[in-house]
DNA sequence: AAGCATTCCAACCGCTAAACG
DNA sequence: TCGTTTAGCGGTTGGAATGCT
């Protein structure tokens, strides 16, 4: 079977074009390792055709042999890979499917990024397939900060983790603890960070995705499972900081397509998530809680994601965390979280008009889409339940919250208008996915957090371009708090010819000008509306975020 | 419509671990 | 025990497709 389709030809063709020279020349057999010249690049439908043969008659392994066999100018690597990515019969082709999503998902859940292994858990699938599978569209959470792993996998992770952490602790005292287990214990990884000079609070901030290279991929999601094995994590430990992670647990609801709902909106039926079957002690309660793609602290990249804090103050977000048991009452959980239909009619800035009108309703066959959709309408109801108490049920935990809100004062009442999608971008960034401290409730031992992440609430100032000098808490210049709005208004409110609406293009208006934007207080009133996030803005915004700048 | 930016994806490289002789 | 081969993984690259201005 050759699956050349004239596009990848095309492609192949294009690349074989620009690759080399020698890419073409070395078709005819030459050699360039060690003498011998093998082709790269794309592979055409005649080598494809002498591949398959081969392996047809030969089976597959032992792929050296291929090009002595063969005649193929490939190595053997190469050959394996394009069997395994593309010949094999038994590849599914096409997008992946919610379900295919839902269970990558779980799969790196419970398994980090062993891409191998969750391609032996989805037939017709690669590992190649499913990795850029993550890396891309995963992003996508990231970069809005939304969680991705169902908290009920971060809860077990959590426990597992304080379990391990106990263990370890008495077995050889204060040591880095490895993961315990690939598959069958959840364990929060803890997040290494090279030495980049960085500062392990500016480091903290940083989404994975916006992490300078090196710290990417399987360990800079912050909180997913290092797939780095024990051995290169000990040998890496020595430059490295820890950052535990906590996390907290928003639950998420099933999606339906209402047939009654005009847009087509999924809306929480039942729970998304169901429960891992790796896990039996996941399905707390007996709930199908599905605990969305949980541990977005982590994720979302902001302060709660992966503070470094102490492993003794492993933080909580009750504020946050839902029980398993409110899943089922999605509308009705136990803090003041509306319910769908009263996040939108509690959102009333223009933002939630789109949710409700125009609101490109996550696609049916989208998971991603629903998760982002949802989340966001859960951060907005976060933000609702948050913003009535934000002024007067401070906690001493809520530090980040208190401190920053000091810090920030004029901005934060320049900008937070409860209405306004600023509100949510920034403000309630800050308040829902800031690692609170034992969250709302005064309980927890209030924790230092301030000392244990020096600056992080500082202001920062950033030349911009080149142009501006910015002076802004940092806290606001964070790509995740600013992307999730972007996202935000992307995904729910913002319409092909619709601006950006409130602080998002306040603050990420033309050039990043915060520093107009601060002499203009931030409004967030129609008049102030950027025409919305140019793309270099956006790289304005990573090129300047402090730890790559750092760097 | 054109130009630019971003996203997606195939393919690669370098490295490491496991398997094997 | 050692060397070789193979498999797997993280990370990167760059063209095509797509979206935006």
């Amino acid at each position: 079977m050759i699956e050349m389709t004239s596009d990848s030809d095309k492609r192949k063709a294009a690349r074989c074009r620009k690759n080399s020279p020698g890419a073409e020349e070395v078709s005819s057999g030459g050699n360039s390792s060690g003498g011998s010249c093998l082709k790269k690049g794309p592979w055409t439908s005649a080598e494809d055709a002498i591949l398959v043969e081969y392996v047809t008659k030969h089976g597959e392994g032992n792929w050296n042999a291929v090009q002595k066999h063969s005649g193929l100018s490939r190595c053997g690597k190469s050959c394996r890979l394009r069997w395994a990515n593309h010949l094999r019969p038994d590849l599914k082709k096409g997008s992946f499917t919610p379900e295919e999503e839902n269970r990558i998902i779980e799969l790196h859940a419970k398994m980090g990024n062993k891409w191998a292994r969750m391609a032996a858990e989805l037939p017709g699938r690669t590992d190649n397939e499913i990795k850029n599978y993550w890396n891309t569209r995963i992003k996508r959470l990231l970069r809005a900060g939304l969680p991705i792993y169902p908290p009920s996998v971060s809860r077990q992770a959590r426990n597992d983790s304080q379990q391990s952490e106990e263990m370890m602790t008495c077995q050889s005292g204060d040591m880095h603890h490895s993961e315990s287990s690939d598959t069958n214990s959840f364990q929060i990884p803890e997040v290494e960070f090279k030495n980049f000079g960085l500062d392990p609070a500016l480091l903290d901030l940083a989404p994975a995705s916006l992490l300078p290279k090196g710290v990417s991929s399987s360990n800079s999601y912050g909180f997913m499972f290092s797939s780095l094995n024990p051995q290169k994590r000990l040998r890496e430990v020595d430059s490295q900081f820890h950052v535990t992670v906590p996390s907290t647990s928003i639950t998420f609801p099933k999606f339906e397509q209402h047939e009654d709902d005009p847009f087509g909106r999924l809306v929480p039926v039942q729970p998304l998530w169901s429960p891992p079957i790796y896990d039996p002690d996941l399905n707390i309660n007996g709930t199908s809680a599905i605990d969305v793609l949980g541990s977005h602290a982590p994720i979302n990249g902001n302060s709660s994601s992966s503070e470094p804090v102490s492993e003794a103050m492993k933080l909580e977000l009750p504020s946050l965390q839902y029980s398993a048991s409110q899943v089922g009452s999605w509308a009705t959980p136990s803090s003041p979280l509306p319910s769908l239909e009263s996040v939108d009619t509690l959102i009333q800035s223009p933002l939630s008009e789109h949710t409700q009108s125009n609101c490109p309703s996550p696609r049916s066959s989208g998971l991603l889409e629903a998760i982002v959709y949802e989340s966001q309408s859960l951060k907005c109801s976060n933000y609702n339940s948050h913003q009535q108490g934000l002024d007067t049920s401070v906690m001493a935990g809520d530090v980040v919250e208190s401190s920053s809100r000091n810090v920030c004062e004029p901005k934060w009442d320049a900008c937070g208008d409860p209405i306004s999608p600023l509100s949510h971008s920034a403000a309630s960034v800050f308040v829902e996915f800031t690692p609170v401290s034992g969250g709302s409730s005064s309980d927890e031992p209030q924790s230092a957090e301030p000392e244990t992440i020096p600056g992080k609430f500082d202001w920062i100032s950033a030349e911009l371009d080149g142009k501006k000098d910015i002076s802004c808490p940092l806290e606001y210049l964070r790509p995740d708090a600013l992307l999730d709005s972007y996202w935000f208004s992307h995904r729910i409110g913002r319409s092909k010819d619709e601006s950006i609406t409130g602080d998002f293009g306040a603050l990420l208006g033309d050039d990043f000008n915060y520093e107009h934007k601060q002499g203009s207080a931030l409004p967030c009133d129609e008049s102030n509306q950027s025409s919305g996030l140019g793309t270099s803005t956006w790289d304005t915004i990573c090129g300047v975020y402090p730890f790559s700048k750092n760097n």
